[in-house]
DNA sequence: CAGTATCCAATAAGATACTG
DNA sequence: CAGTATCTTATTGGATACTG
């Protein structure tokens, strides 16, 4: 985000790079609230510390919010935003191209 | 590519991360031919080397083919593959998005 | 023209341990 | 439960110069 990009692909890009950004949104898409652990559970690859950044960053660039139910022990719900939402079409794209595509999955005997 | 992904949508992330994999494929959707140079003059803030390595890597992942001529100077051409072309739906997913949503982009005086 | 080579800086990501 | 902190490594990107 240091330059501003001059294309609006670019732009696009820019808010979900990052190893998980897409992951985490396919999966709000097909669940609406998800807790942390959860989030977690579903993306086992995925580090605590990293699940905790790329949400901080989806957060930061409006895609998802986060509720903090103030109780203990804690409870945060993470959900998509309406901009989140918008990202829908995006989103399926993707996913229908490695379904359609990558080779190595659901190729199970 | 160090793991193999376990969802469809992190391998199509794979696959186009990278600062101007996305932007590459963009141009060649909308002319179907371009030379080194050409991509070069549309890309001003993507260095040489950047050109370069992202257009070997779009070319690794079997997304374009390069095409040279063995003349002097030398003369090069890239395209989309089919491959390359059946990523059109997640390219105009994400020009799209950026389009409706990046305020910044066409709105000079 | 279409790249490489080299060197360096910045960023992203991973491992592990700790906490309100 | 839902994170932080810290440290380390790996990957990416940039500047500049050079070449067949």
């Amino acid at each position: 985000m240091a330059k501003s990009s001059s294309c609006a692909i670019e732009y696009t890009l820019s808010l979900i790079a990052g190893k998980w950004k897409t992951v985490i949104l396919y999966h709000l898409f097909h669940q609406p609230v998800y807790r942390f652990n959860e989030l977690k559970k579903l993306m086992p690859d995925c580090s605590q510390r990293m699940l905790s950044l790329q949400l901080k960053e989806l957060e930061k660039a409006g895609l998802i919010q986060k509720k903090v139910y103030p109780v203990v022990p804690p409870k945060t719900e993470y959900s998509l935003t309406k901009l989140g939402q918008s990202m829908l079409p995006v989103i399926k794209a993707m996913d229908k191209w490695g379904l359609d595509h990558h080779n190595q999955l659901n190729k199970e005997p």
